[in-house]
DNA sequence: TTGAAAGCGCTAACAC
DNA sequence: GTGTTAGCGCTTTCAA
């Protein structure tokens, strides 16, 4: 048998509350009667039964973390940042992979782990305004990337459409004309391919650039295969595009073995832009441009947001004033796909 | 307030017993109370408390997974496959990161998570065998990795000494003589680095070919950087290498950048293995050449060795044959950092 | 096939 | 500063 509160309480002759009172860091108890209690959770190896804990708290001391899948680098280098945010505040983490299925994504923000998690932060990909406003479960709850403007939960993101811009912007200033855009997709309005393909259409008409719809390529999903499909199939047919705007650094790495396998240089011929800044492109054969979300403040704030919404109550609602919806900051770090090799080393 | 059982069991006119065992899929109950009792539980939206069904049952339907950094694509793609295993079990995962901290690892198998989780998966990297020996907290445990043969828990490894060996007969098969490996540590007996060493120079003995030390690069941790820090050390200095074996697809990884930079040709100069096979190494240029465990095996096999403790009784100890020693397949991919471009597109 | 009663281990409320 | 009491919501006896 497991040793309880009561237990040690018997050991060190005291009540039960007193124990309760030590093991929770509660200070008007008497230095003598701590040691003693103390001594006892030493002696019996005590450790608090949580769920008898979470039961009578009504918290659980748990979160959990829903994003497609966790071996998708960007995905792998957010959880790892919100687990350590989550832990400062004392937050537990626990993961559920949705692999992008509408089904799964409305589970989970319908209640599917309800009684086990104080809160729920997602990184949702098929779910739609629609589905939100018909949530019913009161879970504390933040969202993750520009997915739902305006929708009935607090959100955290970065301006996906300058960025985009910004990303673009770069390749028109290196004086490149015919940029081509890999990633795009019909999707809802509001989701991230969507606002990244308006931020590239808002450089080029900025530039006064043409838009080609030729030089636009749609793809499945963002993965590296997605990437070198679609860059082969560019350098298939013309026009040839001299710079090319990824929609993720994933497919941007697929991009570059494309350009490789065909012997094209980069950046003399092409230059390349990702977007996410993962680890990989720091080290890639060229070193990748992209944009840089701050992962860190991300999962900061998505944290804190949660939070908030716990301490108030965890209505699941925002505060008055209405759901929040936080930016994030980015900055576009150009390395050598677009500079070349006076880019430097690794950064 | 939330509805409990309760609540259903008033709406349905039947006893919280009744409630639960249509819960709990009890057959006995007459088809007629159950409909009674769903539509009750459907209206009101119920759903069980976890906690409280926790601490009657002394299960919570979670178990912990304990990694240095999620980040780690390794340990990415393992969590990936090892969550979607415990979710076949109806198990819930928790995610620790322990940093590769020997006191962060130590609490976890002191039981840091304890009354929270069913079991326990760890992929230890400071922990000693003294360590284990000395715990006592009985939570079922599987250990993941070289780390500790003979162990008191139970463990998922491949072979590594056998693996390492392929990898270096394989650079020795394509003639290569001056085989260097990246990743030495001196570290205790068992551990990753030190396994992986060996097979190489078992690799080395078998062909007749000499160990030399010069050839042999330390470094603290296995990533991007070391990697190239390594290779910039082994070219600036004599032998030079025409071959070279990295503990980690990470390491290779950067080493390929470092040949990049300097110029070198990959794998007409120096030819160049992994270890992981992780998604970057299929599309990096070239594709690189690695030992591919299978992650999936793995997972799979860790949680079923955990559901046969849980099952056992959650004694923390295994049967009575011992602690399981599983070891789980891998293949050598040879692709382009070794073959050339002969060795086709990515695989 | 269903119900009544007890209690898992903890903490909140209140008394002393 | 410490003890007593009650009860969180569920499942497990046991009885009907």
């Amino acid at each position: 048998m497991r040793t309880t509160l009561r237990d040690v309480a018997e050991l060190a002759g005291v009540s039960p509350k007193t124990v309760s009172n030590v093991v929770n860091g509660y200070v008007h108890v008497r230095a003598s009667t701590r040691s003693r209690v103390e001594e006892a959770i030493a002696t019996l190896n005590y450790r608090p039964n949580l769920s008898a804990r979470s039961l009578r708290r009504g918290r659980t001391g748990v979160i959990a973390l829903a994003v497609p899948e966790l071996d998708v680098p960007y995905f792998a280098e957010l959880a790892r940042h919100l687990v350590s945010e989550a832990d400062r505040h004392g937050w537990t983490v626990l993961v559920d992979q949705t692999e992008g299925v509408q089904e799964r994504e409305r589970q989970i923000i319908g209640g599917l782990r309800d009684q086990l998690i104080d809160g729920l932060i997602l990184s949702p990909l098929a779910l739609t305004v629609g589905d939100l406003a018909a949530r019913t479960d009161s879970t504390p709850m933040v969202l993750l990337g520009e997915r739902i403007h305006n929708g009935p939960a607090d959100h955290v993101v970065i301006d996906n459409v300058a960025a985009a811009r910004d990303a673009t912007a770069h390749l028109i200033g290196l004086g490149r004309t015919r940029i081509a855009a890999i990633g795009a997709q019909e999707v809802p309005e509001g989701m991230t391919a969507r606002v990244r393909l308006e931020g590239y259409r808002r450089a080029l008409a900025e530039a006064g650039l043409p838009y080609d719809e030729r030089l636009v390529v749609p793809t499945d999903r963002f993965d590296r295969a997605d990437g070198a499909a679609a860059m082969a199939a560019l350098l298939d047919r013309s026009p040839r595009p001299d710079a090319v705007f990824c929609f993720s650094d994933v497919l941007a790495l697929g991009v570059l073995r494309t350009l490789a396998e065909r012997g094209v240089r980069v950046p003399e011929d092409v230059a390349v832009v990702g977007f996410d800044d993962i680890q990989d492109g720091r080290y890639s054969v060229p070193t990748l441009s992209t944009i840089s979300p701050d992962k860190q403040q991300i999962a900061r704030v998505a944290v804190d947001l949660l939070n908030q919404q716990v301490v108030r109550g965890g209505s699941g609602q925002a505060d008055a004033a209405g759901p929040q919806e936080i930016f994030a900051s980015y900055t576009l770090k150009a390395r050598e796909s677009t500079l070349g090799r006076s880019g430097g080393g690794p950064s």
